[in-house]
Formats: structure tokens, C-alpha cells, sequence
DNA sequence: GCGACAG
DNA sequence: ATCTTGTCGC
């Protein structure tokens, strides 16, 4: 699929917080696509060599039966340290790569990690989301910034993730009784659209069955 | 200044 | 992210 280069990946850290507020005034928060949607696609990433060689991978899965169609796996020397705040520079490089292979462009892109609920409302969604001009939602395992009510242990019910006064997204339990995901636009989609994909992506698990698939590709020994 | 801190 | 067995609970 095509790849969006929108700067260099050889940056200081100044540089590198830079490109994150120029960038974020074209991250766009509401639903710019249209439906229906027929593809759903998930990145991941795995590391070896204690975090000196990035494995990348992609699996695209139709929609909404959600069935095996395309993947991707790369693996590269990692470039960029994981700092808390600046993970897409750490990540990105190597998913693009891996997306540039992907034959099946998909309709929508979920993402292991937050979109706007970043200090700079700048996550790895929405750091992807520009580079492949797409929706792309930030699906997060743990909280990164941000507060939040208790919420019920139902599937389907979720809170707004409150940071600095604004609803930067939502903490959403996909399974009863099992610790919640955050969920936050990334690029050319709504809160409340990236909730409802979520929810029809995670039919049976916690995580989307694409970033599941995704997940077990860059983490298996082979390449 | 002191902690917290996506993967 | 990654190093790692058994174990508690449905």
C-alpha cells in the first residue's frame, strides 16, 4: 500500500517533539471515510537482541467476519529508544515497512498503543494515521495519560478518558469482567465510530482480533 | 523539585 | 517490549 514519507527519522529529541506539534494540527477527529468498511487491519510490534533488532508486522482481516486475509512481517535494526512519549518515533519506521508490502489496503488501521491521549495529543495512531492517510484508532493495553469514573464490568460500557479538561478518549471493557482497553482516535475517525469498530472487532477476546493476529506474527521465533 | 511514564 | 512456571478461577 502506499506510504505518505512526511520527514526523516533521524531526529534529537527537540526535533523529534517538534515534528509531534506541527504534525498534530492535521490530526483530524472525526469520521472522514466512507462505509462500508471491508478490511480492518493490525500492527504490532516484537523485539530481540534486548531491543536492538524491531520485528513489524501487519494482518489485514476482512470486515465484519473478520477473517484472515493478508499479512506482513519485517524485521530491521531498531533505530530510536522507547521513551515514554515518543513511541511512534521507536515503532513507525518499521511498520511502514512492513505496510508497504500489504497488498490489501485496509479500510481502517487499529494501533498497539494511544492516538490523541498523549501529552501532545500526538500517539502512534495518529503518527501512523498521517504517514498512510487513513482512520486509525489507538487501542492501549494500560492508561498513559489521563483520569477516569470506575465503570461497569459489562462488555460495551466505557467511560471518557478526561486529560487536562478534555475527553482525549475512552476506556472501553471488551470483555466482561476484564480489565479495560483505552481507546482514542488516531487519524480521520470519531471517539465514538473507533469505539463501536472496536467492539466489533473484539467479538470473543480483550484486543481486537487484529491486533491479536498481528501480535503473534511479531512474536513468533521464525521471520 | 518529585514522581509517572503507551510499548 | 522482554526475561519466565506454576497457579488461581471459571
Amino acid at each position: 500500500m502506499k506510504i505518505y514519507k512526511r520527514h526523516s527519522w533521524d531526529l534529537s529529541l527537540d526535533e523529534a517533539v517538534a515534528i509531534q506539534e506541527k504534525l498534530q494540527a492535521e490530526v483530524i477527529t472525526q469520521d472522514q471515510f466512507k462505509e462500508p468498511i471491508k478490511y480492518v487491519a493490525g500492527v504490532d510490534m516484537g523485539f530481540e537482541d534486548d531491543g536492538r533488532i524491531s520485528r513489524a508486522a501487519v494482518a489485514v482481516l476482512s470486515f465484519p467476519d473478520l477473517e484472515l486475509r493478508d499479512t506482513s512481517i519485517v524485521k530491521r535494526p531498531t533505530s530510536f529508544p522507547y521513551i515514554p512519549g515518543f513511541l511512534s518515533f521507536r515503532e513507525i519506521p518499521a511498520l511502514l515497512d512492513a505496510l508497504e508490502k500489504i497488498t490489501i489496503t485496509p479500510d481502517i488501521i487499529f494501533c498497539d498503543g494511544q492516538g490523541i491521549a498523549h501529552p501532545r495529543r500526538f500517539g502512534i495512531a495518529c503518527h501512523l494515521g498521517l504517514f498512510v492517510d487513513l482512520p486509525t484508532v489507538g487501542v492501549a493495553k494500560s492508561l498513559f495519560v489521563g483520569k477516569h469514573e470506575e465503570l461497569p464490568q459489562t462488555r460495551g460500557s466505557w467511560q471518557p478518558l478526561i486529560y487536562e479538561a478534555e475527553t482525549v478518549g475512552a476506556v472501553l471493557r471488551t470483555r466482561d469482567g476484564v480489565k479495560p482497553v483505552y481507546v482514542s482516535s488516531g487519524h480521520r475517525i470519531s471517539l465514538t465510530t473507533a469505539i463501536d469498530y472496536v467492539l466489533r472487532c473484539t467479538p470473543q477476546y480483550r484486543l481486537p482480533e487484529t491486533t491479536r493476529v498481528a501480535d503473534r506474527l511479531a512474536s513468533s521465533t521464525k521471520d
